[in-house]
DNA sequence: CACTCCCGCCAATTA
DNA sequence: TAATTGGCGGGAGTG
């Protein structure tokens, strides 16, 4: 049939090849016209030949072997024989089939034959690993498939897959580019880096636990989400531009493709099962599992490993397991490129940009452990480097959509964090380091505006979420931390690190904070969270040290216990009463930000949702607008409550006007599996020059962070010292810069209530850091800001020196137990949109349907309700 | 029977 | 509107 096509087509096609034609095809086709044969096959063709016709007509009558033997006709048989040798000339083929059609019958191909995997090879056969840069390939799909002796959707599915490894590219209908390898390495070392920070944290688990089954997929599951928002970083990434492309559909073979890779590379072992691949690219992934829907994404997963497969980037092996022996692939591709990866390692800190990403975005976090040790991580977002497009958006309004793409951006911060604060965690363990944190038991409380804190502490909600996966206890890491204040609460107080922008605190989870919420939201949200859940958490709010003890002691008495129930009820107020997205602000891309100054006064957004994940960016406006809705949301809602919060007078002091300039933004980081008990807290306000990468000095740091151990920050307030617009001023080391401290002053925390949302605890530390603060300690945790980081502070910085530390509510989204209204059950139709395949998350209609709502929020938090369902109280 | 995964319908997108 | 893309899942081949 092919062949007769082929003929018929070969006049047909010079018309519009011609046209199209324009690339030459070196290695291309033999064959002059190459280009697409228009459907003819398809199309209906008045004679009975057609293809398709006859093919029907095959089949409906013929016996398999006649099927076989058409089909075989088609091509394979060369591939048959020598699969090893490329057939380069898959073109002959089908001459010969032509002769050999008899044998062909005899020979039936089997299925093997015409595999993907075959046809894969057969496709690269076609074409050189390393084409000379100056030859352009161009690929016609019709002539391919023609040649090839398969429809064109066979082409479609390699093609789809060897484009999000950017071996080709599409240049037009029809047509593709052909790159090969030379880009490989870097697409990988791309991939790995966005894989760390959507799945490191997984993997890590995983490693660490052997199983990686349950866990391991449930994690991902979780993070999924996350990372599934953002579109293919990698590939997109490269092309900004080409943003409008994004805008298609998500090609979802092409993100799993990424994805899958992505797990491989992440993973240590390099051996990825399919069904916990599967689990994690699930979207919606939701217990109920959709069967049907698994097995779709199997189908797919085959789909894809066929064609990796064929790439010789994996291979297939089975893994044992209790259970039993599950289908699994093993990456045999290169593992190392030309080490980003290291960055984790926190080596060497150099800007290696991303392949597409302009920035070096390496960010290298240093924490203060026990506060000798500083770790340092070095993270490079790639892919998570938005395109301008995001950026300007992002810049512009705060509500806007855009917030999608922030969301995502968030999400890798956050995942990133997680990350480091792995790293961090197995530093600190290596080195013996007991106490993994500096925390702020801090000494002299007075000292540093930070001590107040601790007593000041905002209420915070429970951020932390035990995992749900996490086997062990894990969740319920909430180390205590020693630290002094905070003795009352579990947790851990948190400690100002000395000179260090940051703070610890004893919880695990990644929250984002936001620098001068007015108090407002979080009076609100604090109440709200308190009435529902508990009474504790409006204590808390309205004095949140007394109330934090409160908790740890009542209910906390193990820190996640408390957290959860605390959580559930204050991501719901949050996500009901505010729609607000992320009032964070991320810094997406590391050098634009432009944002910046301007922020401060807004930059303070009060509350995250982590959920969203939407990062506000450090773009002024944006953040205001953030928290002028969240406030305005809550307000409305809760302005009733509101009054009460105001927080012991000691907070007040510098009550973050909401409106301030300053507002400093803050990330919070939750712990990831790894990161035992590291809260990252950063700025986003941060000094711009900040990020400058000298790690050794603090100063350096431009961002403001903060350590949380896991377990405390339920009654944690968090401070934030604001090092930052004279970042270099360092601090010195035992002391918190004045001017740090001076922003952190409870007082103005109190006042202003920060909100903090945390994301689904991903993974609990396991470590229970003990906080300690080294007053002392140089540490200075010198933290590496990604480029985006580092960006979002720049463009943050405040413009008063100072850094107001706003009380902060922490949520914990995850908690569904103390909730009452599960987080399905609140806002199921975010949740889908939340969870959709990175595509459909991708696309801004989606999002924007959530935005108004909290409901996105809602979702994301649902979604990680459910997962973290187990933390462990 | 379970695992693979081919095949092609048909919807979404583009041209 | 036609063509191109590509999601999707039935169900067949394989072991």
């Amino acid at each position: 049939e092919n062949i007769f096509d082929r003929s018929r087509m070969a006049p047909k096609t010079p018309i519009k090849n011609e046209p199209i034609d324009l690339s030459k095809q070196k290695g291309c086709t033999p064959e002059r016209n190459p280009i697409t044969p228009v459907k003819i096959i398809d199309r209906p063709q008045p004679d009975p030949w057609t293809p398709t016709a006859n093919l029907k007509m095959l089949v409906s009558a013929a016996s398999p072997d006649m099927r076989d033997r058409e089909k075989k006709k088609e091509l394979f048989r060369p591939i048959e024989n020598s699969e090893k040798s490329d057939t380069p000339d898959s073109l002959q083929y089908d001459i010969v089939d032509d002769s050999t059609v008899d044998e062909f019958e005899k020979q039936r191909p089997s299925r093997k034959q015409k595999s993907l995997g075959l046809l894969c090879q057969k496709f690269l056969a076609r074409y050189p690993n390393y084409p000379l840069s100056t030859e352009k390939t161009t690929i016609s799909l019709d002539e391919v498939a023609s040649i090839l002796g398969v429809e064109r959707r066979r082409i479609y599915d390699i093609v789809n897959v060897l484009e999000s490894l950017q071996l080709v590219s599409r240049v037009a209908k029809n047509q593709y580019c052909w790159h090969g390898r030379h880009n490989l390495s870097q697409t990988l070392k791309m991939l790995q880096e966005a894989g760390e920070l959507q799945y490191g944290e997984l993997m890590t688990f995983q490693h660490k636990e052997q199983d990686l089954e349950y866990k391991f997929g449930e994690q991902k599951k979780e993070t999924t989400p996350d990372s599934q928002d953002r579109p293919l970083l990698d590939i997109s990434e490269p092309d900004c531009n080409s943003a409008s492309a994004n805008s298609r559909k998500d090609k979802s073979l092409r993100i799993m493709s990424q994805k899958f890779v992505m797990l491989f590379l992440v993973s240590k072992t390099k051996i990825v099962t399919l069904d916990i691949a599967a689990k994690i690219l699930i979207e919606e992934t939701q217990d109920t599992v959709d069967h049907s829907k698994f097995k779709t994404k199997v189908r797919r997963l085959y789909d894809i490993a066929n064609v990796l497969t064929s790439l010789g980037l994996i291979k297939k092996v089975h893994v044992t397991e209790e259970r039993g022996r599950k289908p699994a692939f093993k990456w045999i591709g290169p593992v190392e490129f030309s080490g980003k990866t290291d960055e984790l390692r926190g080596h060497s800190p150099t800007s290696d940009p991303l392949p597409g990403t302009q920035s070096g975005a390496c960010a290298r976090y240093q924490i203060c452990v026990t506060g000798k040790q500083r770790f340092t991580c070095h993270t490079s977002f790639n892919g998570a480097q938005p395109c301008e497009e995001t950026r300007r958006k992002v810049s512009s309004e705060p509500n806007s959509p855009h917030q999608e793409r922030q969301d995502e951006y968030c999400s890798k911060m956050i995942n990133l964090a997680a990350v480091c604060r792995q790293k961090i965690e197995e530093d600190t363990r290596n080195s013996s380091i007991t106490s993994p944190f500096s925390l702020l038991p801090v000494p002299g409380d007075s000292d540093f505006c930070v001590n107040p804190l601790p007593q000041a502490v905002f209420p915070v909600v429970q951020a932390e979420v035990p995992n749900l996966s996490l086997p062990i206890g894990i969740s319920s890491q909430a180390p205590h931390p020693v630290t002094p204040a905070a003795s009352k609460t579990e947790n851990g107080k948190p400690t100002l690190v000395s000179n260090q922008p940051f703070l610890c605190f004893p919880s695990s989870s990644l929250f984002m904070l936001c620098g001068g919420l007015q108090e407002n939201n979080l009076s609100e949200t604090l109440a709200t969270a308190g009435d529902k859940g508990n009474q504790s958490a409006e204590a808390q709010a309205a004095v949140p040290p007394a109330v934090c003890q409160k908790r740890s002691s009542h209910k906390c008495t193990s820190p996640s216990s408390c957290v959860d129930d605390e959580e559930p009820a204050a991501k719901k107020q949050i996500m009901e009463q505010s729609d607000l997205p992320l009032s964070l602000v991320v810094p997406k891309k590391p050098f634009e930000s432009t944002k910046p100054e301007s922020t401060q006064g807004n930059g303070c957004s009060s509350a995250v949702h982590l959920e969203t994940y939407h990062l506000d960016l450090t773009s002024p406006a944006a953040p205001e607008a953030a928290n002028k809705e969240s406030t305005k949301s809550l307000d409305c809602q809760e302005q009733e409550k509101r009054s009460d919060e105001p927080p012991p007078g000691n907070e007040h002091t510098s009550k973050e006007d909401p409106n301030q300039p300053f507002q400093p933004q803050y990330l919070y980081v939750h712990p990831t599996p790894g990161l035992s008990s590291f809260n990252l807290v950063f700025s986003a306000n941060q000094a711009p020059g900040v990020s400058s990468l000298a790690s050794n000095q603090l100063p350096s740091l431009s961002v403001p962070c903060v350590m949380v151990p896991s377990a405390a920050l339920t009654s944690f307030p968090l401070v934030c010292s604001p090092s930052f617009t004279s970042p270099l001023s360092a601090v010195p080391d035992g002391s918190f810069s004045a001017a740090a401290s001076m922003n952190f002053t409870m007082s103005s925390l109190a006042s202003t209530t920060p909100v903090f949302i945390s994301t689904t605890a991903v993974v609990t530390p396991r470590v229970s850091p003990t906080p300690s603060v080294d007053p002392q300690q140089p540490a200075h945790p010198a933290l590496h800001l990604s480029p985006v980081l580092a960006r979002s502070c720049s463009a943050v910085k405040l413009d008063s020196p100072v850094c107001v530390g706003h009380p902060v509510t922490l949520l914990k989204l995850q908690q569904p137990s103390s909730a009452p209204l599960t987080p399905k059950s609140i806002r199921p139709a975010h949740h889908e949109a939340f969870f959709k395949t990175p595509g459909s998350l991708g696309d801004p209609v989606a999002w924007k349907k959530n935005e108004g709502n909290q409901t996105r929020n809602a979702s994301s938090v649902q979604r990680r309700l459910e997962i973290s369902g187990t933390s462990p109280d």
